[in-house]
DNA sequence: TAGATCGTTTTGTCCAGGACAAATTGGGGG
DNA sequence: CCCCCAATTTGTCCTGGACAAAACGATCTA
């Protein structure tokens, strides 16, 4: 990080494009087509971006993830910017209160970077709903509301990471502490290389343990030509992807096309995540999973069709 | 992933940079300037690279995180690139059997993605040796190990990122089911932006709550101004940083002065991992902490200093 | 012999501005 | 109302030049 003559922080092209996560091509294109944003230039020419550039960068890429178009957003005054994020405030309907753990509380454990608070919040979640009700009812809901406090600028980057971290290691933790048989089928779990959120993909994984399924997780960015090498490895009865909204789809689209042409037709392909659009499930042998509360349904309905001969009651 | 004449698989540039970490700016001038790597072209004149560019530039990229000169690589025939390889092996010394669990059986399960055998493996170094013992004698010998088979083509991404996964699962959840009075120092752990191994974090974060400290980690890849925010809302007394061997020396001094500059002097900072040069030790009020087995005396130390009243014993 | 100093080379990153194709949009016609 | 096509939008890639920070290595000093 640079500092200007009046000390404010100044930032290189290449530590916007890492904090905000668009290519230095992009920026460029942006200033070029829609004169936002117009960096200073140090003395040999560089841009040197200010955090207002950065902050609103990264507003604009969450609204870019929603559907909003750039030449909108990029020629939008800051007014208009904030009627945006009003408009898109609760825009996916309200998060219906499940009358269990109060979301404020949560919030404001988070603001303290409390976590023995935080934690006992996700304990008494998991007392009264058991672990599939702490994921979907709980955790599955609040990356929702984070992300548009976020959004408003009611909680920073840290305390989004703060969560996250929290989040996977109480889920972490209490899936290490439970076992049970293990049982068909045996499931992949991992991302494509450009999606590195690990949290939808843990979720999955809590789910489908606690279902008895035998999971192995790769964690995020895994190239698709190992994703193929490893499920044929590790005998996978399942690849399950996750995506988040960010994700192109038409990347998505081709990815998922091309590891379904190179596994096998035994090796079911399921798909997740707020990325996961409906048309992935027009590739044959791929599902996609809506949400993450129908993820005990898919998995009956794959035993139910490649185990006929079990009895439900030996799998549980 | 685009296909040539011949239905070999062709990568563009963009697909390079991601799964090779090196940019596309870099990538250009490597070609522009050793004649390598030398990708065709498709109708366009775009670069479309095989996969064994890609394998071949991996190999290059680990070899420059550990001091070789991008001049001497990427001018360097196959069978000289093997050499320098081979001189590479070990080359850090020999990694010390330690009499517990042997590393062969982890790599052969590392190997067959057997989930259960290497959890197996990790309870079992647990129970022998504890957890600081799993840490430093089993997790530590072990990055080595792997790091190097991979360099050597005896295991594959994917195996590297499955170990990563199990291993970070079992201290997690280990973690979780740990739990013990707490007792000053606060620690808030978290990496730089560019520095994406959250590894490191979470084994000083086994070593230190091991030691009763209490840990706030917020994950890696932190930007600088919101560690600062981080670390006063969330009162600690210790920043703990890490650093991976590839992360670039100028740009971690640089990081960590301003770190070092915009906290306040009662705030410690602790760096660690491959990467935490002797030279930041130069900065005051950071201590670089050599080897993970060293943490708790580095705790003990600070307990001492700024705990005096405290007896050893209110602690344990 | 070990270590500091200083010019030279290496190397990563940035720039401009043009090009192009994929994706999206907005009409019109069935 | 749905489908299809042309116009527009938008991200990404290209070349080839430039520059400064880092690494190197030769020279000098204690």
């Amino acid at each position: 990080m640079k500092h200007d003559a009046n000390g404010l922080a100044r930032m290189t092209i290449s530590a916007v494009e890492r904090e905000t996560g668009l290519p230095k091509d992009t920026l460029r294109a942006w200033e070029r087509r829609y004169g936002f944003p117009q960096p200073a230039r140090d003395e040999a020419g560089e841009r040197l971006y200010t955090s207002d550039d950065v902050n609103r960068l990264r507003l604009i890429r969450r609204l870019l993830d929603q559907g909003w178009r750039p030449g909108k957003l990029l020629a939008a005054s800051e007014a208009e910017l904030q009627r945006i994020i009003e408009a898109e405030r609760g825009a996916g309907g309200p998060v219906a209160p499940d009358g269990g753990v109060p979301t404020e509380d949560v919030l404001a454990a988070i603001r303290r970077h409390d976590v023995p608070a935080l934690r006992n919040l996700f304990q008494r979640s998991l007392l009264e709903r058991g672990l599939q009700g702490l994921v979907s009812d709980l955790v599955a809901p609040l990356n929702v509301v984070i992300g548009e406090a976020w959004l408003r600028g009611e909680l920073g980057v840290p305390e989004e990471h703060f969560y996250t971290e929290q989040v996977q290691s109480f889920l972490r933790g209490t899936l290490a502490s439970y076992t049970r048989p293990a049982t068909p089928p045996r499931v992949l779990l991992t991302t494509l290389p450009e999606e590195e959120h690990g949290l939808g993909l843990l979720m999955v994984e809590v789910m489908l343990a606690s279902e008895g399924a035998q999971c192995c997780s790769l964690g995020p960015r895994m190239p698709l030509t190992d994703i193929r090498t490893s499920a044929i490895t590790s005998a996978a009865d399942i690849v399950a992807l996750s995506f988040s909204a960010a994700y192109p789809l038409r990347q998505a689209l081709a990815g998922v096309r091309t590891l379904r042409e190179s596994l096998p037709d035994t090796v079911d392909i399921w798909v997740g995540g707020a990325g996961a659009h409906e048309r992935l499930a027009g590739i044959p042998g791929v599902s996609v999973i809506g949400a993450i509360r129908s993820v005990p349904d898919a998995l009956a309905r794959w035993r139910a069709a490649r185990l006929p001969g079990a009895s439900i009651a030996a799998l549980n």
